[in-house]
DNA sequence: GTTTGTGAAGGATTTCACAGCA
DNA sequence: TGCTGTGAAATCCTTCACAAAC
């Protein structure tokens, strides 16, 4: 990621389908909902890749590995190929989130509104600091630290969000492995160490700036 | 990816040296300058490698495009690796950028403490809404999009990031394209279409987000 | 006529494994 | 002895090209 950078990712669980794919399917997501909403109907590998800036063969192939969601001669119909992928990634259930490090970034991430609307619900936030611990912050009640695991398994919260400094980062990725959490997105600027099965991503926009730079000098 | 997971990447100039190896250099960069930090001399890219979660063999591929930088034996000096590292990405001087869309997004953006310690410098700020117009944010004058080229001009700006929501995002990529910039950072949630030379790296949590589920579904 | 789905081919990237040097 | 640098091998991923379906 690599893009977008930036991606750490712990040896997942074994399957035929590849990583890169997987990554890919959220991309397509996003251009079937807006293609949707635009009143189309019927959409070809052609018109997705151009849209996308990638090969059509590439996404009939990223699609095969699923199924037969086309139709020869017509293409694909948005709203089912939608459904499907949204299904084949978990998209049509919500997940609950809780995040970790209520500074300057953990606010932001929590005020920012584009993670409700696709099923992302974030209920609940701690922080190490006592004086910020019961704060009400955008409606939720800042924790201890030290009630993270029970809280995980209170609220069924399967992501946890890291906005932690980075010299808390890993102990904190670590407290959330402990408390049974399997999907991490990270905003630390460091590549956590974690066991395998745990997911993680990385979100660093410094990252992705250095890489651009190459191509500029 | 990148991630990785989101990365639009759009025909960058010929070169030998293969993207995704240009993606992992960051990477590097920044466990090195952890490392440095912490007294260490020399590094094995065994050492690297248990870091970064990635093979020995990889990092040492990696390195080779560009030289030989290690001693058989010994490994790595820390500090001249960082260095040659940087230089090899342009980091090795600041670049200046201009934020356009001032809302929610661009305000975290501009406020954000971890461009400027990196050389990243944001020296322009930009919105459509005249309301905002005038205002100062975090030691900026905000700007109207009309002032954007001959801004980009006089600050010497060469990467622009995008923090419009969706709708507004093509026409302001667009319109950065138009002015000279080949380096576009990008908040909104699409895939927008640049010309060949222009590199667009995407940040989206939502699209992390997405792909992760996939595994604890 | 158009576009999918997919084996096969081609290309790119990663890993192996070891010669060579400190 | 320990570790790099690197061709060669292995693996992974993308693109081609075309039969089949509409």
């Amino acid at each position: 990621m690599a893009s977008f950078n930036n991606n750490s990712d712990n040896s997942l669980p074994e399957s035929a389908v590849p990583e890169v794919v997987i990554q890919r399917l959220p991309l397509y997501v996003r251009v079937l909902t807006q293609f949707s909403s635009s009143g189309e109907e019927v959409i070809s590998s052609e018109q997705l890749g151009t849209r996308l800036q990638m090969t059509p063969a590439q996404i009939r192939k990223d699609l095969s590995y699923f199924g037969r969601f086309g139709k020869q001669g017509r293409g694909y119909n948005i709203s089912i190929l939608e459904g499907k992928l949204r299904t084949i990634l978990g998209l049509d259930r919500t997940w609950n989130a809780a995040v970790v490090g209520m500074g300057r970034l953990g606010r932001a991430v929590v005020s920012y509104p584009g993670f409700a609307p696709e099923g992302f619900n974030i209920l609940a936030a701690f922080d190490a600091n006592e004086e910020i611990v019961g704060q009400s912050i955008s409606g939720l009640k800042v924790e201890s630290i030290s009630k993270l695991t029970q809280s995980v398994k209170d609220h069924d919260i399967k992501i946890g969000i890291v906005t932690v400094p980075i010299d808390h980062a890993q102990e904190v990725i670590d407290a959330l492995v402990e408390a049974g959490i399997r999907s991490i997105l990270n905003y630390a600027p460091l590549s956590p160490q974690v066991p395998e099965g745990v997911t993680v991503r990385g979100i660093d926009p410094v990252l992705s700036l250095q890489s651009m730079t190459y191509y500029i000098k």
